[in-house]
Parts: structure tokens; sequence; C-alpha cells
DNA sequence: CGATTCAGTCTACGAGTGTTGACTGAACGG
DNA sequence: CCGTTCAGTCAACACTCGTAGACTGAATCG
């Protein structure tokens, strides 16, 4: 019997199944949220089990924190102009197909009250950034309007699938720059 | 012992006790959604009692389709501008404090498969209609940046509670207005 | 090799859920 | 006035869930 390579090391074997066990995390939290997706369906998915899912990971609540962890946007400086287009990028970014991880925050946003505070958060603090650089003195109204537009789009595109929003990117973009440039230049 | 008449007859008591049970439906599903919302929590803030919602509701799905029930939107018809003016009317009112039945339907429409398919009914009906009456070949585009336009709004208000978005609902439409009839007539 | 660590499995517990059915007393109808 | 109906109460059931802990066998290390 062999046994001076085992087929895997330690580590090796952990890792992959911590990262089996967090793209299950993502799938099932991103397409029924946070409530309806259970730790032993994620485990499951993951063809693993449910007390390992407990040991790597704590509980669910710290497993959902690192499923649905926000990436930071980048920060958004210069003139209207400038914002504009920067702000036009991200959202492109935001249009492509099936960010799971951002999903699943998106989702259980509006029945899990932590993750609920995770998106205010992020959504809260780019939009002071950019109000502060915009100008006119509805200027925090304005980048609240471009918040709401970017959240209405993703969620009408990746979660209620609305009729129209399943256009390409490119398309999307070609109506709704303008419309962001004009709340950020406030003509 | 006076028992010519009774405090409250029989029908009347019911209806009485009916309507406690669906406001509290709508105020705790429109609050922390469907799955976190139980029966014994609604029973007790109706001052009432699990056993009888179900006698009453036939269980927690009919409870939530009669309390989450989407009141039928007015037909929006006309030139663009009128329709624009019309969507911009519906918006307003859709921005007035609390609106605790569409709020419960939205809200569950994240995690409640068929909260999520009244909603997005709802929304497209609408959406097909104003499309075939908008000029130009994205035209069903457009509508759809509209009905994105304004989810994103009532959401960012009502549910996110959004920075800039706490404005009154004039100095909203103030912003939103133009764009919206830019968007209905193509410009 | 021998002892130890640790990935992975299995079982079970305690809490909370929707739902059911028996029971009580007051309103109702004849 | 009496039998029936029904609003309201209470206790229990069946089930699912997150979680804890014992156990197994293979990888690891001195």
């Amino acid at each position: 019997m062999r046994r001076l390579k085992p087929m895997a090391t330690r580590v090796e074997q952990r890792q992959r199944t911590e990262a089996r066990i967090l793209t299950a995390a993502r799938r099932l939290f991103g397409e029924h949220g946070f409530d309806r997706t259970t730790i032993r369906a994620i485990a499951t998915e993951a063809g693993s089990d449910p007390g390992l899912v407990m040991r790597y990971f704590g509980s669910k609540e710290k497993l959902f924190a690192q499923a649905a962890a926000i990436p930071a946007d980048r920060p958004i400086e210069g003139s209207p102009e400038q914002i504009a287009r920067l702000l036009t990028a991200a959202l492109t970014d935001k249009l492509a197909d099936e960010p799971t991880a951002a999903l699943a925050a998106l989702r259980a946003m509006f029945s899990h009250p932590e993750a609920a505070e995770e998106v205010r958060a992020a959504m809260t603090s780019q939009q002071r950034q950019v109000a502060a650089q915009l100008p006119g003195d509805d200027a925090v109204l304005r980048s609240g309007v471009i918040g709401a537009l970017t959240l209405g789009l993703v969620v009408s595109r990746h979660l209620v699938r609305l009729d129209g929003l399943d256009a390409s990117p490119e398309e999307l973009i070609a109506v709704v720059g303008p419309i962001i440039e004009e709340l950020a230049t406030g003509a």
C-alpha cells in the first residue's frame, strides 16, 4: 500500500471543502434568502455535512456574513461629469450576469436586519461621498435618487426579472447613463 | 341581569376581530417579512389567539394573501406627456407615508416566491400597457427603466430608508418628474 | 512506528413553528 | 325556555431548524 503521497493534504482538503460550502451558501442564500436557506441544504449541495459547516463557520449567521460580504466599491471622485462616468461604470458591473455574492446580501436585506444594515451602510457611505462633490443645494437628494435608481435597476433585473430589463448592459446604460449624468450635474 | 341587548352581535364581533387580525398581520408582515412573522405574534398583537387566526383565515399563506393583496393601479393612458403625468402622480401616492399593505408584499417579495410573482405580475402588466403607448423602438426598455426607478424609489424610501430619500414627496417629484417625462417621451 | 490531530459522519436535543381539535360560555333561533 | 351555533381559549401534535457532542479513520509529526 503506497502511503508516501496522500490524495490531498489536510489543508488542501479543508480549503476545498470550505470553498465548496461557501459557493453553495452564496448560491442558496442568493436564490432563497436567509431564512429559507437551511444549513442542511447548504451542506447537501456542498456534498458535506451540517456539523462540519458549523465547525468551520461557527454559526449560520457567521456563514452568511462571509457569503454575503459586500465588496467595497471603488472611491468615486472628480468633477460631476467624472462622477457620473464612474457611477455608470459601476452600474455596468452590477448589471453583469449573476453577482451571486451581492445578490445574497440584496435578497436577505429585506428579511434579515443585519444584512439590511450592511447594505444600507455600504450605500449610504458611497452616497454621502458622492453628494459632497455634487453641485446644488439638493445634492443629497439627487445622489439619493441615483442610489435608488441603481438599486431599482439591479433589483428589477436580477431579482424581479422585470420586462425590458433583460436587455444587454450596453442598451440599458445607453438609456440610464444620460439620466445619471443629469442627476450628477444638476441640469 | 339585563340580557335584552348584548354588547355586540356575533357578526359585529367577528368582523371586528377579523379586522384587528388583518391590521396586525399587515403591520407585522410589512415590518418583518413573511418568514419572520409568526401566527402567534399576529394573534398577540391583535389581542386574539393563534387558533382563531387559523379558523378565520385558513392558513398563514391565505392570511398573507389577504393582508398583502396589491390594489390594482388605475389604467395609464394617453399621450406620452399624459402618461408621464399619470405615472408621476401614481409615484407620489406610493411615496406617501407607510403604505402598509403594499409594503408587506414588497418586503415579502424577496423571500416569498408567491409574493414575488404577484408583485411581478402587477408591475409587468402596467409596464406592458405603458410600453405599448410610448414612441420609439426602445419603448419596452424605457418603460422598464421607469418601473425600476419607481421600485427603487419606493424600496429606498420605505424599506432601506436611504439618505436623502426622506425628503417630502414634492421635493422628490421635483427631481424625478422630469426624468420620468424624458423616459416617456424618449427625449 | 506510535501518539496525536483533525476532516468528516452520525445522532440527538431543545426551541420554535404552523396547525388541529377539544372545550367553554355566550349569542342565537324557534 | 331550550337546543344549537359559534367566537374565543387552551393544550398538544408533528415537524423542521440550528446546534452540540460523540465517534471513526486517515493524515500528521516526533
